[in-house]
DNA sequence: AAAATACTTGACCATTTTAGTTGGATAAAG
DNA sequence: CTTTATCCAACTAAAATGGTCAAGTATTTT
C-alpha cells in the first residue's frame, strides 16, 4: 500500500488550495506557511500535479497555483494516483503473480481491500472537505497563524501568540 | 499506513495454518515451502503471533504450530495488528497533533479511511476465507506443488513438472 | 531593461524500514 | 544422544522515505 507522507502532504495542499481559491493563484510559498511543508517538497508534488492536469499555474509575481476543475470534480483518489501513489495493497500489483506467476492464497483478500480503499477515496471530492465544519476550523486558525506570521515578519512590535 | 509484505505474509501464513489444521501441528518449513516464505522470517512472525496469543506452539519433533482459536474467531485485523502493523493512515498515529500540537487540514480524512480498513478487516475472519472457491484452488495447487517437490527430494525417477 | 517573483529540474542525502540472514540455544521425541 | 523442531538475538544489504540544495527558466512589474 502506497499511502505516505507524499500522498497526505498533496492532497493537504491541494485542499489548502481548494480553500483559498478565490481570485488570485495561490503561491507555493503561503501553502508552505500554511501547512508547515517545505517549499522545495511542494514544487516536487505541484509539478506532477500540474503534469497530471489537476492544476494550473501562472508565473511571475502574483502567480501560484490554481485548481484545474472546480473542487467538486477533484476526488482524494485523483490527487493521490497523480502524485505516483497507487492504492494498491497487493503485492503483484493486481497481476495475480505474486507466487510464482500465480496468485498467492491471499491475493483476492487484497483485491478486494484495494476496492473498498478506492472507492471510499473516489467518493470524497475537495469540495466536500472544503465543507467540513472540521476542516473550516483548522484552516481558520491555519489562516490566523499566518496572518501573525506575515505581522511579525513586517517587524510590528504587538506580540501575536504564534506557536504556543 | 503499515499494510506491507510483513503483514501480507502473516495473514497467508495464518491462513496457511488454517487450511492445514487438521490434527498435527503445522512446522514452519511446511509453510515456508508451500507460501515460498523464508523459514526464518516465518519465525520472526510466529513469535510475535505467539506472543499475542494468536497460535500455540509445539516443540520437538512433530511439533509446530496451531491456532490458538477456532479460525472463525480470527479476524485478519487481528492478524496485522498482532504483527505490528497497525492499519491507521493518518501521521500521528490518530493522536490529532498532526501539525504542531494540532490536527492538520486532512487528519478528519485520513481517521475516517482508517475506520473504512479497519472495518474491513476486521469483517474477515480466516475460516471466511478458507471457505472460499479461490483460496480452496489456490491451496490445492500449493500442495499437489508441495508434494512434487518431496517427491523429487526423495529422489523419484518421475518428472513432475514443478514450477512450469 | 532590470529586478523581483515564482516555477522547473535534477542531483543529492540522512534516516528509517524492509526483508531478510546468521548463529546458536532449548526442548521433546524416538 | 541424535534428530527435529521451536525460540531468540544480533546483524545487514537494499530500498524507500522525506526531504534539501543548487542552478536555472519564465514572467511580470516597475
Amino acid at each position: 500500500m502506497r499511502l505516505t507522507t507524499k500522498g497526505r502532504y498533496a492532497v493537504t495542499a491541494m485542499l489548502d488550495l481548494a480553500i483559498h481559491a478565490n481570485d488570485a493563484p495561490v503561491p507555493l510559498a503561503e501553502i508552505s506557511q500554511r501547512q508547515g511543508i517545505s517549499l522545495s517538497y511542494l514544487e516536487q508534488l505541484f509539478s506532477r500535479l500540474r503534469r497530471q492536469g489537476l492544476v494550473d499555474s501562472a508565473r511571475g509575481p502574483g502567480g501560484g497555483y490554481r485548481l484545474a476543475r472546480p473542487a467538486s470534480e477533484i476526488a482524494v483518489v485523483h490527487v493521490i494516483n497523480a502524485i505516483d501513489e497507487n492504492v494498491n495493497v497487493t503485492r503483484c500489483g493486481g497481476q495475480a503473480d505474486c507466487q510464482d506467476g500465480d496468485p498467492c492464497l491471499t491475493h483476492d483478500l487484497w483485491c478486494d481491500l484495494s476496492n473498498q480503499i478506492h472507492e471510499f477515496l473516489s467518493s470524497i471530492s475537495l469540495q466536500q472537505l472544503v465543507e467540513r465544519r472540521t476542516v473550516r476550523e483548522v484552516a481558520a486558525r491555519q489562516d490566523s497563524r499566518q496572518q501573525t506570521i506575515k505581522y511579525k515578519a513586517a517587524g510590528t512590535e504587538r506580540d501575536f501568540a504564534v506557536s504556543s
